[in-house]
DNA sequence: CCGTATCCCTTAGGATACTG
DNA sequence: CAGTATCCTAAGGGATACGG
């Protein structure tokens, strides 16, 4: 039986990785600067490295349009949409348990500081 | 609606982490160096860390046996439990994809160099 | 046996400025 | 507009050795 630690964690939950790939998801085709405003703080050559890196992997399509000025659009792969079960039960877990986190760190703390999650 | 940009990815997929979490659940309770053994390459001073932290977030109990030699064991709680069908879910879609994210590579790397996932 | 204590070092990532 | 090019830092790991 594969293991999480599976090459899949690396692929998918690196670094901004599933931000881009679930706002993809979510807008259908976006530009870079798009992106940018979406995906907040994140500078321009992080996002480029990125998008580089899901493209190599298959999850997402990009379109060069040589106009003045330049137009560049993203897209979700077929193979990035196949994630969609895996993100769709992420939230959920989120929703239905991430205050027990919360809860679980307030006591470990000793009830008094801070829960930054 | 959250995104999975959300806090979980940092709780549960961070390095090493998804990998303790799905050793334990396979085995049940568990000692600190069985731990060690079947995590292989991870050192006593990092896996240390990851099991602080996933004894705080409220992922692991740890039980210490105050004997001579000492005795502690691990164990996963029903919150890690229910992340078992995200893991489930991980696991199959590696199954079913991951062959086509390493010809994904192969073409975009021009059908030459490796692909080491 | 189960960790801590140090030290070191890579490397991802941020800030900033610039170009086709 | 959509990126590159440079520089920089800080923080997470790894190696190693030691302690209760």
């Amino acid at each position: 039986m594969a293991s999480p630690g599976s090459p899949v964690v690396e692929l998918v939950f690196g670094r901004w990785t599933s931000h881009v790939l679930w706002t993809l998801a979510n807008h259908g085709r976006m530009r870079f600067g798009e992106l940018r405003e979406h995906i907040s703080a994140v500078t321009p050559k992080v996002l480029t490295q990125r998008l580089r890196q899901l493209e190599r992997d298959g999850f997402i399509s990009r379109a060069y349009h040589p106009e003045m000025p330049p137009r560049v659009e993203y897209e979700c792969t077929p193979l990035a949409i196949s994630l969609r079960p895996i993100f769709t039960q992420i939230v959920e877990w989120s929703d239905a348990h991430l205050d027990d986190v919360r809860e679980a760190r307030r006591q470990f703390d000793g009830g008094v500081a801070a829960d930054q999650l």
